[in-house]
DNA sequence: ATAAATATTATGTCTATACATAATAAGGTA
DNA sequence: TACCTTATTATGTATAGACATAATATTTAT
């Protein structure tokens, strides 16, 4: 590592990372701005620019045009949780793929899931439950709740043939759908 | 609208969403170069990049040095989930939490889970099954699976005393932690 | 005092240029 | 043929400078 390598907006995401766990930052505080932290760290605007953008978008910071830059105050951990193509999994172990919808309804949101939706909790959720089957036997339960609001279209549409996650590929194929869902393994569902 | 307006990079991304939405670009094929979708937009390649990096990390295309960047076959759509502060939610209620851990066990990760972790498939994981209270009652039960090559700290952890987001919070607060996990509903568990 | 107009400021974005890096292709040598 | 070296190329990153925009602070007018 030579000493004149530049500064990379990985390192000012590190450094920075390493003030915040070692509470150098407070939560809740504001930190400098970037003309500042260009100039502590020896690199341009564009790279702390950058450094922030990521951070905020993974949940550390949040940024505001005048405000400035603060420290979230709890981290919101989120996980990133890939929505299976269930059948193609199951259509590759040799058995047929079947799926049910057991209930569809449109609901107000309880309590617990509005708090997971975030800010616009107001709107109206679809609640799917469905199953998917590999030949004659369970694979897998599915409980998903649909924001309505972001998903306008999902309102008119059955899903008594087609599972969720195989539509809102083909109709909202990559917009942040802000769709919340849980699964579980059939295996645990199946002692109903 | 005028006409002089700069094209953006989310102009770009738009652009290139449909494209692949219409199929212009067929799923798997290599899409034009960085260079080239700069002068056709009439921008510079830092839009494009930027575009391009978004997209990359939204899961819609691949990107490899020297390789180009090619449409990804299926979309694999990817539902951010915000992972709940359920003590504080508890709290904020007025009722006492408390918490429980059920099963804690290390396990080669199933099929079904290995599948969702994606590539890293082959590392143990530690599955943790936990149940959340709000006073006297069940609030929330909790099932989580959390992958020990990520997190290697976790195997030495009990859980019995903290519950797994808190202690991750804490002591892996802003990696991606690769965790994969599931929640359902309190009142569903329950009928077990 | 209150409301409206204006200045200020931190972030947001675009540009042109430069160099770095990884992966591949091409070429040369034993 | 097998192996090593050397281009080539597309993406990856850093930079300085410019202008845009949203939100706040300040001033001015009522």
């Amino acid at each position: 590592m030579s000493a004149t390598q530049k500064t990379s907006y990985i390192d000012v995401k590190n450094a920075i990372l390493k003030r915040i766990h070692d509470t150098v930052w407070a939560p809740g505080s504001l930190m400098p701005g970037e003309v500042a932290l260009s100039e502590e760290f020896g690199c341009a605007r564009a790279t702390v620019n950058r450094a922030l953008r990521e951070l905020a978008s993974d949940g550390v910071i949040e940024r505001k045009r005048k405000a400035g830059t603060r420290i979230k105050s709890s981290p919101t951990r989120q996980a990133k949780f890939v929505i299976p193509r269930i059948r193609e999994e199951i259509e590759a172990t040799g058995f047929d793929y079947r799926y049910a919808l057991i209930e569809r309804t449109e609901e107000t949101p309880p309590d617990w899931l509005r708090a997971r939706m975030g800010r616009k909790g107001g709107d109206d959720v679809l609640h799917l439950r469905c199953m998917h089957y590999a030949g004659s036997c369970a694979f897998q339960y599915e409980d998903r709740w649909i924001n309505l609001a972001s998903v306008p279209k999902a309102r008119v549409q059955a899903f008594e043939d087609i599972n969720p996650n195989e539509w809102l590929i083909r109709e909202v194929p990559f917009s942040d759908a802000e769709v919340i869902f849980s699964t579980v393994n059939a295996d645990q569902m199946l002692s109903e």
